[in-house]
Parts: structure tokens; C-alpha cells; sequence
DNA sequence: GTATACACGATTGTATCCAATCCTGATATT
DNA sequence: AATATCAGGATTGGATACAATCGTGTATAC
């Protein structure tokens, strides 16, 4: 029923539709971006892209737009696009507002604890767990920024879910920006306690928790590290 | 600093800047749009918009594609594009979020009540109950929406000022499909109300009042039935 | 040696073009 | 009479072409 690209990295819905080709180079894009392999601030010219996605310029543009309405990608007028590089005010913005939408889905959370869509968030801790364990770095990071968005998405409100999709796809390019290794590694496998308040009627504390859990992840960003070497798109999306 | 057309539309930055032609495009769809000019499910077709606005298909494929990101068109593959026509429960969805975000937002403007952008809060009272005297409706309508949306903005996080845009946005057409005239009157000339409560400092009555206000006009378009020309049988006859 | 002016290359912005798809209406068939 | 099939027109999807703009590098003047 939704076409958003941001929300279908996260959740896969057991239909899944037949995707135009920009929603497939909006999906491989926000990928990388929110992988790390492609930085805050790398060009993205269109010819390039093109050429690496085998597609005319038409079809790079469009997704461009939608990754640059969603701010992950920021688009100057006749200078092109590049990824994002929010400022400290817009990371500590979107943090904010994280604290806000997730802190306050949390009741909602409760009520519909025994949908179906609540259950996957069992299925996604272990494989959280699992992936820490097998020392899967960047699908621990991943499984965890899934987390949060499923917890959107367990409220049945799908605006939610695409909301705090949208802010979990930017928080990870902000770490990605003013991040350290910790500030992905503190929030590892601890997001069973969250699970367990719920399940236990402590609602409240439940949001406190939450509240404590996104403002440890803001605490790391300090320190600053920029890159912007240009990468080569062809090896990275050799189809 | 920020390129959001759907703010623009309620905040006016004091450095207006030099918008693209698409851009105006996509302000003038959105106020058809929430001036329910342009009713839901009225078809878009580039070729008719491109020689109004004496543009070419490109461009207005642009605009179309913006709107559409934010759910105010809906775009189906080789049909076109049309006004949405967002479905009870998307509607429902639409105000739950609202009162989740408006609600827990107030104690951010209640932290921010000596900043510019919570003075210009009195003033757009000040237009609501003058056009309210006046019988100006569509403007008095306007102006609640802009109360909101800047509410969001006095919290001093531009994230947050967008989110609620958006969903405001979305509001008006959703009261434009199914609300009746007293879903956009129940709410006039009661803001003054918010912002003693603010003023003097009972956040948590301010914020019960917030959800009490939101739910009152959400339960104006619960109750309601279907309005306007064509039907939307999908929720008449719940797919 | 420094700074300004200019020209060239690269990249984006917009318009136009052609192919693909969908809807409508008409015709044919049972 | 009802359903199925198929052609025509209209509209979109995607690629290409041309114009506009920006950045860079070089040359020239002082």
C-alpha cells in the first residue's frame, strides 16, 4: 500500500511489490548511505550514476529528489547533488525529535502488544543478539536502527513508522558524520530490556528508558571527522 | 537554509529566498490543495498543468513527484497522478500522530516561550480572531493550520517544524474529503486559550487541552460521511 | 609576484521526442 | 443480450538534445 522507499529498508512487507527502477536506486542509495559506504558529503554526480546504474539521467534525478526531500542527500542549485552533512543544530534537531515520536509511541506500543507486528520485534533482538555475537558489525548497526523503526510500526499508525523511518535513516548518517565506533556499539542487545518493561505493564519506565537510550546515543557525537574522497560508483554498484 | 515547500507555505522566513520554478509550483498545487480548490481525486495531468503554468512536463513532473512524497497526490504507475484520497484508516493514522507529536511537543515550547518564533504565535491569534469576526473563513482556516505548524516551529527545531507541517497539511485535505463545515469551525479563536495555559506555566494542562482539541476535530471526521462530487467507494465499501 | 579577466570544460536545468501502457468505445461472437 | 476481443486515442515513462550556469585554469596586465 505505501511506496515509501525509506520505510521498505527497514520492514519488508510479506507482498512485496514490483518496484519501479528508481525506488530500486532510492533503496541501493539510502543503503549505502546509511552503510557508510557512501559519506557525508561525496559527490553524487548524475552522469556517474547513471552510467553505474545503467540508466539516463531522468531516472537518477528522480531518485535524487527523493533521497534530497528526505535530507539525505542535499541538492544545490546548478552545483549537483551530494550526500548530506547536517549541521550540528539539524543532528541535534533530529535527535530531539526522535526522543519526542519514540518516547511518546511507547503506550501505543503497549496497546497493540499482541499484533503481529509486535512479535518481530522478538524475531529482530535475537538477530540482533546473534550478529553481535558473530561480531557482524554493520548488521548489528543495522538490525538495531530496524529496531526502532518496527517499534514505530508495532503502533498499527504506518505515518508513525515512515516518520520515524525518515529520523533513523538520518541518524545514522549523522553518526556517520560526528560519530565515533562507541556511539553505534552502546545501544548493542540491550533492546530486550525495552521488550521486557513493556511486557510487564511498566509503561512509564518503559519511556524513560527509551528516553535514556537515544540521549546515550546523542551523548557520543562530539568529536568531528569529515572525509570526501571521491569513490568510484562502478565497483561499488557493478551490477 | 531549509527547502522544505510545505513549510514555506505557513512559515515566511524574513530572507525569502530565490525559490525554483518547481518549487512555486509545488506552493501553488499544495494551497489548491489545502483551500480545497482542488478537491480529492481530481486527476493532475501533466500536459494541462504544464501549459497553466506554461512549463513543460518536466517541470511539472517535479512538482507532481514532491507532492506525492508527502501524500498529498497519489501517483499510480501509467495512470497518472490525482489529488489523494486518503483512506479512513490513513486519515485516522494521520491524527493520531498529530496528537502524539503536538501533545509532547508542548513542554519544548513551553522551555522556548521568550524566542521570536513564540511572540509570532500571539500574532497569528490575533489574524485568527480578526478574520474570524470578519466571516473571512478560508483564511480563518488557513490560520489555525498556521498556528500549528508555527507551534511546532517555537520549539526551535526546524525537524519537527516539517513533521507537523506535513501532517497539517495532509489534515486540511483530509478534513476536505470528509469533514463537514464544523470540522474546521470548532477550533476557531481558541488558541489564546494554549497559550495562557503555556504562560503560565501549566504544561500539563496545555497539553490535555492539546488533545482534547486535536481528538475534538478528529471526531468531526469520524462521524462524518464521505463529501464531494466523485465517491471514494474504496472506503465506502472498505476494501 | 599578485590579481583580475576570460575562455573552456564539466555539470546541471529544461524541453522535446519516441516508445510503452492504459482507457474507451466499437465490433464480433456465442 | 451479454461477453470477449481488438483497435484508436490519450497519457505517461524514460531517454536524448540543447541551453544555461558554475568552477577551474590560463593568460595577461599592473
Amino acid at each position: 500500500m505505501t511506496h515509501s522507499p525509506n520505510l521498505s529498508l527497514y520492514v519488508t512487507p510479506p507482498g512485496s511489490k514490483a518496484t519501479s527502477r528508481d525506488e530500486q536506486i532510492v533503496r541501493e542509495l539510502l543503503q549505502a548511505i546509511v552503510d557508510r559506504r557512501l559519506r557525508p558529503g561525496t559527490r553524487l554526480p548524475e552522469d556517474s550514476l547513471g552510467e553505474a546504474f545503467k540508466v539516463s539521467r531522468t531516472t537518477i534525478r528522480k531518485a535524487l529528489q527523493k533521497l534530497a526531500q528526505q535530507r539525505l542527500v542535499s541538492m544545490e542549485h546548478n552545483r549537483g547533488a551530494r550526500v548530506a552533512q547536517p549541521g550540528r543544530k539539524e543532528a541535534a534537531d533530529v535527535f530531539k525529535a526522535r526522543r519526542l515520536i519514540e518516547v511518546a509511541l511507547i503506550p501505543a506500543v503497549y496497546e497493540n502488544r499482541h499484533s503481529d507486528a509486535y512479535k518481530e520485534l522478538h524475531d529482530l533482538v535475537a538477530q540482533e543478539k546473534a550478529a553481535h555475537r558473530e561480531g557482524k558489525f554493520q548488521e548489528e548497526v543495522q538490525l538495531s536502527a530496524r529496531f526502532h523503526v518496527q517499534l514505530a510500526v508495532a503502533t498499527g499508525n504506518l505515518i508513525l513508522g515512515e516518520q520515524v523511518a525518515q529520523l533513523t535513516s538520518l541518524s545514522s548518517l549523522i553518526i556517520s558524520l560526528y560519530g565515533t565506533s562507541s556511539s553505534v556499539g552502546c545501544d548493542c542487545g540491550e533492546h530486550t530490556e525495552l521488550l521486557k518493561l513493556i511486557e510487564s505493564n511498566q509503561v512509564a519506565e518503559a519511556q524513560t528508558w527509551m528516553d535514556h537510550h537515544l540521549d546515550a546515543i546523542y551523548q557520543t557525537i562530539n568529536t568531528t571527522q569529515d572525509s570526501g574522497d571521491d569513490v568510484d560508483f562502478k565497483s561499488m554498484f557493478s551490477a
